[in-house]
DNA sequence: TTTCAATCGAGAAATATTTATCGATAAGAA
DNA sequence: TTCTTATCGATAAATATTTCTCGATTGAAA
């Protein structure tokens, strides 16, 4: 009954959905007006079939014989994921990556917009990264709950990690995305995304060890 | 035929591996000798048949009624995604990103060990990030090939994202872990990890998008 | 107008992954 | 010693995901 209906979708078609859109921005602008799941999949070398599918789950429909308009099909990714309109976010732990993800400007695509930082580190409070303030961490929940802030990026060491994310509990934050190397306990209804670098690299490092046996 | 049995595992189960290490490693620095997967599965949020399946791909063996050694799990974890000694890697892209990774000292922990950043940037070159230095990037295919570096990571913005693996595998590199956002067109014999943060974002917008609708 | 080739969409089949079941084993209690 | 219980390992069942097949549709060429 809800106008934009919620398809449940797998796991990793959302995965997927990210590399289509890149690709798609790019064919964009490159002024491609339509473009075939052929020729998304050959490109992004994918099969064809799981191009159609994955893109069907945001409800966007082609043409036979052309394949689908680009734009709509941007347009449907963006809205399937929520990437149409930016949402705020708070990050804590100001450090190496805090700082490199405060400075990234392609979050802006994803409709994330970090607006402040928090630490614990007296010489860091009051200063600006990447213009945006860095902040003490006891501020964070009163803050969080008058700016609404619905998402929390958690970039402090593994062992702060867990009081960071009550914090933002605390605050009525909704979702965290967690680049500490640990699993948070958390609340049921709270939404996690764990962005584990070992995982990635315990990959590369099994298929190397077996590519090069 | 060969002395370490490669057995081929999922890959979900590659990609949790590194929790349980973490986990295991946190539970031996709390002098805990012997773990099960009941326990280990509470902990992690899993399910104790999947932990037990996972655990048996790196050739462990648990006993009835106790579990499994931690340190021998520990240690055959480590074996099983080669974490066991240290493999030495080039970085192309003292950026933002670049810098943050090239002082990360918990990847030697997961046996990578960063040894020289690449960049074009005249003013970073001749400089030492994080106690390493950074190269011209045309010097990586010789000093790749002298020194045997079998790892690359890219950390160069998207459209330069291509010739930077291009370079690497010019130096004889096997396996490339790219954070840049777009797919590399590569040799069928190399290695690659797409690090994509805009995917785990999606599933994190996706999921906040279901979870306040 | 008719034919042809490219592509979509839906459903079926094949694979992969997760979860459940059950007998065997070991440690500790009775 | 025997009984009880927690746990393992193997296998089976269930579920999820990917890949295949095929009829329908469309635009362009004959
Ligand atoms: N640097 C990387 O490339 C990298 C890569 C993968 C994962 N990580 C993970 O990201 C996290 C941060 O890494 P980093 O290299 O930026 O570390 P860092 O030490 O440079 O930064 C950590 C920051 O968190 C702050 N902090 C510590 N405890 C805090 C608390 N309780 N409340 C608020 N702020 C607190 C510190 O003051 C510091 O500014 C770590 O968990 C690390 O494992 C980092
Ligand atoms: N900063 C982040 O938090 C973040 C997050 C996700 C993804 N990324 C991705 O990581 C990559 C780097 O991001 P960043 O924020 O560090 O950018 P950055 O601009 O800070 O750094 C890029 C570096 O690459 C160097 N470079 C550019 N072209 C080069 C070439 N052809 N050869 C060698 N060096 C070259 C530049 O001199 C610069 O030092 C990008 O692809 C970005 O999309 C960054």
């Amino acid at each position: 009954m809800s106008v934009v209906p919620i398809k449940k979708a797998p796991e990793p078609t959302i995965r997927r959905l990210p590399d289509y859109y890149h690709y798609l921005k790019w064919m964009q602008s490159n002024g491609r007006e339509v473009v075939s799941c052929t020729h998304i999949a050959r490109d992004l070398d994918l099969d064809p079939t799981q191009v159609r599918k994955d893109l069907a789950v945001t409800g966007i429909r082609g043409k036979p014989k052309v394949g689908y308009l680009v734009t709509p099909l941007i347009e449907s990714i963006e809205n399937f994921l929520g990437w149409n309109n930016l949402t705020d976010a708070f990050l804590v732990g100001a450090g190496s990556l805090g700082t490199a993800l405060l400075g990234y400007q392609g979050f802006k695509q994803y409709g994330l917009n970090i607006v402040a930082a928090f630490d614990k580190d007296k010489r860091k409070i009051g200063k600006k990264i990447h213009g945006k303030e860095v902040l003490p961490l006891d501020k964070l929940p009163g803050l969080a709950e008058r700016m609404h802030i619905l998402i929390g990026v958690i970039s402090v060491p593994a062992e702060s990690a867990q009081a960071a994310a009550d914090v933002m509990v605390e605050g009525g934050i909704r979702a965290i995305w967690n680049f500490a190397p640990v699993s948070l306990d958390l609340p049921e209804d709270m939404v996690v995304q764990n962005e584990n670098l070992a995982s990635s690299l315990a990959v590369l490092s099994r298929q190397l060890a077996e590519a090069v046996k």
